[in-house]
DNA sequence: TCTGGGGTCCTAGGACCC
DNA sequence: TCTGGGGTCCTAGGACCC
């Protein structure tokens, strides 16, 4: 195949990519500075690694891979539970450096986002290079951790970019010098491309992320749909996909899921997890202004397949109860004694802004209000003293089982991320049970 | 990635209507 | 009772992401 520029316009766009490096272990590294140079890995409450510090991964520590396997290739190893308030406040504010140069900045994920910097050379005096090395250098100094960066026309190529080099890269790529990339890449490294896809490139002879950018068009629009068509076109070097810089104010659906182990089959125990579940995801619901107008129960069996169900509620709802006393009248329609399961979830869809709340005063709907006044009072509880230091009684089992393990997902701070003068509170927990039949 | 948790978008196909 | 054509809305499920 000849070497050929895809794209003669080096920058129409400049979007910038740019990626925590182990972000979650850098984050306790940097909140703990003698953890720096140490084999680190967080997860400890699953009994897995979810991350590790790059002294842990040149151990030979992967993803997902088993404490008790870490020991053995790690014995200095230091484990820690995850700590999500930690990383989103660290979170927080590797987005808020990023917008000392742009505006236009999308929050991804956790440890990642996309800047657009078109436009900033003249303002900055300096090029796309010098800009995109200016900012990775202030998160770098300000965070005390690296970041990876890529610089492209657009937000697939910048993502090849971040990930060329890690950790700590910065890697430039100009539309005439996509093609030298891609050729190096696989489809499945391209972002948006996933096993499926890959998989029949694959059978089409398609192996590469060139070779896929090579393709005509009519080609890709006969064997895909828009997605994969539209990434294609970023692979040439257009600017496809836009930015969404408006913060997430809201949701579409909003999920539960909760794994417990070992397996079980009793129903109480089980039904609990579900509870709790569902108390989570109203807690978020609330948070949200949210109210639900359908749900969905599964139950997660040892084979990994599911059975679940769908119910619509009679109303918009985000009440805990309200919800757990429908889970309680399906819950036999999913549950079989005989099976044993490992993991239960909800997800409540048709969500809408309570302001939108039909507003028929008698009956029910007053019940409701009332009800939402009490749980905005346990919200209020629960934000100083803890989540889950009121819960509903349904949920009883299910918190008893996740203190025996010593989760510390639902623990409050921890101390040297408390205000000044805010000293750290003994945790209380208390079932509550308000027109509940348990 | 022998399997954790939380999302989104897209499409095909059915229901229903004129 | 039979037979067209076309539009909209909704849902389930697939695929993908971190």
């Amino acid at each position: 195949m000849q070497d050929q520029p895809l794209s003669i316009n080096s920058f129409p766009r400049a979007i910038l990519h740019i990626d925590g490096d182990a972000f979650f272990a850098s984050c306790e590294q940097s909140r703990d500075p003698r953890l720096k140079g140490k084999p680190v890995i967080t997860g400890k409450e699953r009994g897995i690694a979810a991350s590790m510090s790059y002294e842990a991964k040149a151990r030979g520590v992967t993803r997902a891979m088993r404490l008790s396997d870490i020991k053995k290739i790690c014995p200095d190893a230091v484990f820690l539970p995850s700590d999500y308030e930690t990383y989103s406040l660290l979170s927080k504010r590797f987005y808020e450096i990023v917008r000392r140069y742009t505006s236009d900045v999308e929050e991804y994920s956790i440890d990642e986002c996309f800047a657009d910097i078109t436009g900033l050379r003249r303002p900055l005096r300096m090029n796309y290079s010098r800009i995109a090395g200016k900012i990775k250098a202030d998160l770098d100094a300000e965070l005390g951790f690296t970041f990876s960066a890529g610089l492209g026309p657009n937000k697939t190529i910048a993502k090849v970019g971040s990930k060329w080099k890690k950790p700590s890269g910065l890697t430039i790529i100009p539309g005439y010098s996509i093609h030298r990339y891609l050729a190096k890449k696989y489809t499945e490294d391209i972002w948006g491309i996933g096993p499926q896809t890959s998989a029949y490139l694959k059978k089409e002879k398609v192996n590469t992320a060139l070779e896929l950018a090579r393709k005509n068009e009519e080609w890709v629009r006969e064997k895909f749909t828009k997605p994969i068509q539209e990434t294609w076109r970023e692979l040439n070097g257009q600017f496809v996909f836009e930015l969404e810089t408006e913060s997430k104010e809201s949701y579409a659906s909003i999920q539960k899921v909760r794994t417990f182990t070992p397996p079980s089959r009793d129903r109480g125990f089980i039904f609990s997890q579900l509870s709790k579940n569902i108390e989570n995801a109203c807690i978020k619901l609330r948070r949200y202004s949210l109210s639900a107008k359908s749900g969905s129960f599964f139950l997660k069996l040892q084979n990994f397949r599911y059975s679940g169900i769908e119910v619509k509620f009679s109303r918009l709802t985000s009440v805990p109860n309200d919800i757990v006393n429908i889970a309680r009248i399906h819950f036999d329609e999913m549950y079989n004694s005989r099976t044993l399961y490992r993991a239960t979830g909800v997800t409540l869809s048709k969500l809408e802004e309570d302001k939108n709340k039909q507003l028929d005063l008698f009956g029910e709907a007053v019940r409701s209000e009332e009800m939402k006044r009490l749980f905005k009072g346990v919200d209020e509880v629960n934000d100083k003293f803890g989540k889950h230091t009121i819960y509903l009684g349904s949920s009883f089992a299910a918190n008893k089982f996740s203190q025996h393990l010593g989760d510390r997902g639902d623990a409050p701070q921890r101390k040297n991320l408390l205000a000044r003068g805010e000293t750290k509170r003994k945790r209380l927990a208390i079932p509550m049970f308000v027109g509940e039949v348990v």
